[in-house]
DNA sequence: ACGCGAAACATGATACGTCATGTATCCTGC
DNA sequence: GCAGGATACATGACGTATCATGTTTCGCGT
């Protein structure tokens, strides 16, 4: 806004990579939301949390189970958001929490069988959403330039993994 | 999940593409919500109202007002999220609302003192923002880059302005 | 001039995310 | 072996987004 001095406004190329994110990123987020939830019935944030437990139990066997914080740390959220968003899970009969006998300050998570079936029926829908409205729409060459420019932007933060 | 026959899953091209783009994302959001609450005292949202309608301000002067369905319009918002945020803003004294006389339906909004006080205060900062945790990090080739791989996922959607 | 569908908003219920705070357990130095 | 700090979560308050629905006003056809 009102000139001010020494504030570096954005160009032309500024602006338009950056709004084209913001659309890109808004639109993208509330349709893949309205599309889960209108074939699955689970929002995104059930997904990645049902997604990550499945593919512990798939490495692990059918009774595995993970600690709370390590499920924050691996989605990259904050601590609460992820405790509220178990105990809703839980209220709906997809996970069960119980404490952590080795360390009894914490909890483990593991899927329920209805977990477990709700994401292995979610998944291909939702991964073929996710084509459809975003990597299909990319070249090979693009989804390489798009994936530097993330890691530009992350510079260098822990890792983690969303979905 | 569980190999369902003929579920085509993402490789990994495709998956450091959308996984980087999500933790961008959804970092990006973040930090940019958290500066600008700090540092002004506003969401992200309240930023987006205010600059659209600052914007119609530095064009049209002092009194400049508009119709909150061409504001819903211009943000890419839905109505009702924007009648919610409209009422808080309004709470606040950030902006006011008055009926059209033309159109007696409709609402216009315009900005009031406070208002336009607050988005002058607050651009610099956060265009500042954007800028570091951004378009800086990125190189010219890879702005242009990025407005044609979001011009690809948004394939012909009307256009409008966030932020 | 009147009836009726559509348009433009408002509102209430519900779900979600963040912040600030509370509680239980663990660990470390002394 | 026991304070005192740190760690792991839970919880309540609050702001915000979405959906469904309600209210007023327009405009059009007859």
């Amino acid at each position: 806004m009102a000139e001010q001095g020494e504030v570096r406004w954005l160009d032309d190329v500024e602006m338009n990579a950056w709004r084209g994110y913001r659309r890109m990123s808004i639109h993208l987020e509330a349709e893949l939301a309205r599309d889960l939830l209108a074939s699955a019935g689970m929002s995104v944030s059930d997904y990645s949390v049902l997604s990550t437990l499945g593919r512990v139990r798939e490495e692990q066997g059918v009774d595995a189970s993970m600690r709370v914080s390590a499920l924050a740390r691996h989605l990259e959220w904050e601590q609460s958001r992820l405790s509220h968003q178990l105990r809703r899970m839980e209220e709906r009969g997809l996970v069960v929490r119980c404490t952590d006998e080795g360390d009894r300050r914490g909890q483990r998570v593991s899927l329920t069988e209805p977990g477990w079936a709700a994401i292995v029926e979610a998944a291909p829908a939702h991964v073929a959403d996710v084509r459809s409205r975003f990597t299909d729409r990319l070249t090979r060459e693009q989804l390489i330039q798009l994936a530097a420019i993330t890691d530009a932007v992350l510079c260098g933060l822990p890792a983690g993994a969303p979905d």
